[in-house]
DNA sequence: CGTCTTTGACCTGCGC
DNA sequence: GCGCAGGTCAAAGACG
């Protein structure tokens, strides 16, 4: 309850999450840039998902800056601590968020970090509930939500919160032949 | 037995 | 101040 503050260095990116679509997701079904997004997203409840945007590419900046809130955190003492269980929680905080979405019919998708789902609310303005995720590495508190869209059932909209401060394993399994192939073939 | 999901309760922020 | 919506907690149960 005391280490969002003091989260050293990323070892990754945030960025690094489209890398990682091979791994469950074809990248040739990843949606297009959030301006057409927003076309045929008419239902999604951006206002309260990716409050602050910005673009690029096929993800969405959300809220990096600590003006915009957007995400909150856990806070380590606050007067206004009611309850001793959870009272001390629910803070605006400057962490990164960081939203794309993807054509697919799973939920999950697999992009080489462990999640435990904490959490599933139904949100306004969408027959499909909105699931939360955090990150199951005990030094990491990067969460994830994600929602399926009620007018485009094919259509899920991830939401990163927050950088991982460990390496994906996952990642490197993924990534190890690859890279000793292109080192092979470098080395003519 | 450890890990993960489910789910209802609870909390905070925000608009009115 | 009140009510709503979104986000989180934590107990209980499922699963391997």
């Amino acid at each position: 309850m005391d280490d969002q503050e003091s989260t050293p260095a990323p070892l990754l990116s945030p960025l690094n999450v489209p890398f990682l679509f091979p791994t469950s997701v074809p990248s040739s079904s990843l949606n297009p840039p959030l301006e057409s997004t927003q076309n045929i997203l008419p239902d999604m409840d951006w206002v309260s998902l990716l409050s602050g945007l910005g673009q690029e590419n096929n993800k969405v900046m959300i809220g990096s800056g600590s003006e915009n809130g957007g995400g909150y955190q856990i806070q380590e003492d606050d007067k206004g601590n009611k309850d001793k269980r959870r009272g001390n929680r629910m803070k605006k905080t400057s962490r990164p968020r960081f939203a794309f979405q993807t054509r697919s019919e799973d939920d999950i998708l697999d992009d080489g970090y462990r999640w435990r789902k904490y959490g599933q609310k139904s949100v306004k303005n969408n027959i499909y509930p909105r699931s939360y995720y955090r990150c199951t590495h005990h030094t990491c508190n990067v969460k994830k939500q994600i929602q399926r869209l009620s007018k485009d059932t094919n259509i899920v909209v991830t939401t990163y919160e927050g950088i991982h401060n460990h390496p994906c394993e996952k990642l490197m399994e993924t990534l190890a032949p690859l890279l000793r192939q292109i080192h092979f073939l470098s080395s003519f």
